[in-house]
DNA sequence: GATAGTAGAGAGTGCCGCTATCCATCCAGG
DNA sequence: CCTGGATGGATAGCGGCACTCTCTACTATC
């Protein structure tokens, strides 16, 4: 409870309806946005400053659906402080140009690409320069994946609704995909095992 | 470098050999530990004590591949204090006998189950029942992931470049699936706009 | 009227990831 | 040989963050 008026204060939660100037009452509005917050907290692992961007971005009234998306995608991806390596940049653009994304040019730009082109500094910084290699691989079977999300959200009825399942599709969703992820590591690996157990490099 | 101090400190780094009492000399060998703690720590978000069960499944020379990546899977998906909602635990079981995993009923007995659990019972809790659903076609998607992962870390020489670059792609990556996933979503939702251009539900 | 409960706000707490200080020692330059 | 700067090792301190506690003013209830 005390969690409860902590996140009044920092403004994650709207204040109650004054029926009294001791005695405020909290709706149903309140307690799903309360378990929204939780849910970004607990299992998309947000800060609170994150998740107030998050809220931030569902609250603005005029914006289309896709750059909401894009707004919380901004929010949940806090850029690290690595310095990017160039020859990452480049991976980036190059994926980018390669997919037709011409808009994404600055990939300072964005948290998310941002995100990207430190993920690959930091594998090259540790010796993997072909890291980007997996790139086109990993789109391929997110694009499954992002299908399966955006059936998901359009099968959504109000816009309230929508907004909510793309948040909690992209953020629960994350969490989901790595522990999911693990098992399909299981499996690729058992067939490669299956099929050429002689030659088993995972054993 | 007050921090080098502080990891060799909390034994994520091993000691120097000392060369004199006071003088230790670190060859290659530390600072691609020390690279790799910080990719650890900058890219997958890890804390330290994370950081240490990692190096430690890493470090272990008896086990197979295959356990070593389980026991990095364990160590990166640190369990959240969230309550599991029976139902959620069934929509886990159900999929996981679904897919043919018969060892993994016990759904509290790793980390990486016990995430998946807890990220559908906050779907749950937020009124995403169904959310579930999401699961077989992730796993689809992440089939291939998997396929293009199991490639790369086969292309490996030593066995020690194979057991980093399954740590790298498994932490790394899912830095990188997080970003390209946002590339995934506007490549589909702009499809879906294209095909159907009067009852797009995404603006 | 005594009691219990609530809103609101400020201060305090505990943990975590560093960071700063201290001292004994050692090595290099003169 | 002497001195200044650096190093290893250990201890203590700091800053941020997510709460949590406490205090006051007030009111609804018994």
């Amino acid at each position: 409870m005390p969690t409860i008026k902590y996140y009044l204060r920092e403004g994650l939660l709207p204040a109650g309806v004054l029926t009294s100037p001791n005695q405020a009452h909290y709706d149903d509005e309140h307690l799903r946005r309360l378990r929204l917050v939780r849910a970004l907290v607990d299992v998309g692992g947000l800060s609170i400053a994150s998740v107030r961007e998050v809220l931030a971005a569902i609250d603005t009234r005029d914006e289309s659906l896709h750059s909401k998306l894009g707004a919380v995608q901004e929010a949940i991806s806090q850029p690290s402080a690595v310095e990017l390596d160039p020859l990452a940049i480049e991976d980036v653009q190059a994926f980018f140009a390669r997919q037709g994304e011409t808009e994404c040019v600055d990939v300072t730009g964005s948290n998310v690409t941002h995100m990207l082109a430190a993920a690959l500094s930091v594998a090259r910084s540790v010796g993997h320069d072909h890291f980007r290699d997996l790139l086109d691989p990993y789109l391929e079977g997110l694009k499954i994946i992002a299908q399966a999300d955006v059936e998901y959200i359009a099968g959504r009825g109000s816009r309230d609704d929508v907004i909510e399942a793309m948040v909690v599709g992209t953020l629960i969703g994350d969490a989901v995909l790595k522990a999911v992820r693990r098992l399909a590591h299981v499996q690729v690996s058992r067939d490669v095992i299956d099929g050429r157990p002689d030659s088993d490099p995972l054993n």
